[in-house]
DNA sequence: TATTTAATTAATCAATTGATCAAATAAATG
DNA sequence: CATTTATTTGATCAATTGATTAATTAAATA
């Protein structure tokens, strides 16, 4: 086949194929996980050959730091506005459950794969996920607090991590929740489900 | 080196060498996760050669699930008597840390390696800890509702899957919980950990 | 037009790793 | 003692896979 070698005349094409590895890895990634998502695959999902992934973006690790940065910037700017709203934390669940509904990356876990062993990714996926919301959350929660809708005597880091838990665990663990727990991905995208999420986290469990 | 080869006298050798090779896997599942493992590394930490791993449990997955029906075994008879008790749910969070405290196995993620791919392991881990858990705690929860210590409208089954991810998460995720939001074991395995996790799940964060 | 440069392909490399197997060893059996 | 059986070793196999490379193509450049 001869088809599209050479020197393209557009220069927009590069950045086009760039693009298109960067969907691909999206979309093979609701599927699977990243190790499990070998470089053939991307390519042949993206329509052209397994060299290009390393050429455009370095390693096969490279390009999927490069989706990971898109989708960072994307969501945390989403979350901006919170801050100066009447109900911040239940703005925050409520947009946290919408992203992580339509994000394609969520349903194979990728925390293994990416903190579980040393290396360029695992570095990026912890600045642009987790350290930021752990620089983001807490300031809500402690600004809930000032405002006396929320008990002092809580550590607003933990009490941000163990909300972060509830909400990340039945995106990340999909076969668990669905297969043991039979909580079906409807469950978990309806208005209740994130209601029990903000009612537990606000009120817990107690009877009054 | 022709150490210990040929048929053993005492029958209970056997027996002691497949303990080993348990062991090691156990020892190793707190440095790394079950596809970082190598039946080398597991050889040689139980101080035999690899093939015995085929020899004896068939292949490397059947060493795990072994190793993971011990440990199943192990904890839920520990949890029997709580339906007994006067406080179930603190008994039973306060049981969970203690568990994941002293186990060796939880501190690298073993979802993604067994749940992310289908085969043996995954559907024997399913059945040997989540599918044993939602057998158990909602009724845990049930139980409360009905003595009114509970709210009733809560579904004790999202309940306890939300309970679940609070308390396994921080030891599942524990290079996010170290590194990005700064929580370190000593904080885990503290007794303020315990509380916090208790009163998240009792009364929530609202201030009253 | 001739040369250089960028882009792309197809094939190959090199490392890892789970599994298998023949040979070796020694206890059990008759 | 001779044979059988269980156990163990050391070496090898076979598959997967990320990366690299030489060759090829065509646009850009002079």
């Amino acid at each position: 086949m001869k088809a599209n070698r050479g020197r393209p005349s557009d220069p927009g094409v590069q950045q086009e194929r760039k693009t298109r590895l960067i969907e691909a890895a999206h979309n093979l990634l609701a599927e699977k996980s990243f190790r499990n998502i070998t470089i053939r695959e991307l390519a042949s999902e993206a329509g052209m050959q397994s060299a290009m992934i390393s050429y455009y973006f370095g390693s096969k690790e490279g390009l999927f730091i490069a989706l990971l940065e898109d989708l960072s910037t994307q969501h945390f700017s989403s979350l901006e506005h919170l801050a100066d709203s009447d109900e911040p934390l239940k703005g925050f669940i409520f947009a946290t459950l919408e992203y992580l509904r339509g994000s394609r990356i969520m349903g194979r876990f990728l925390i293994d794969d990416v903190v579980g062993q040393p290396g360029p990714l695992g570095e990026r996926f912890m600045e642009l996920f987790p350290k930021r919301m752990k620089a983001f959350l807490p300031k809500l929660i402690t600004q809930e607090q000032n405002l006396g809708r929320i008990r002092k005597d809580l550590n607003p880091r933990w009490a941000a991590f163990s909300l972060m838990n509830m909400l990340l665990m039945p995106f990340f663990a999909e076969p668990v929740r669905e297969r043991a727990w039979d909580i079906s991905k409807q469950d978990v995208n309806s208005p209740q489900w994130a209601d029990h999420i903000y009612q537990m986290f606000i009120q817990g469990v107690e009877e009054k």
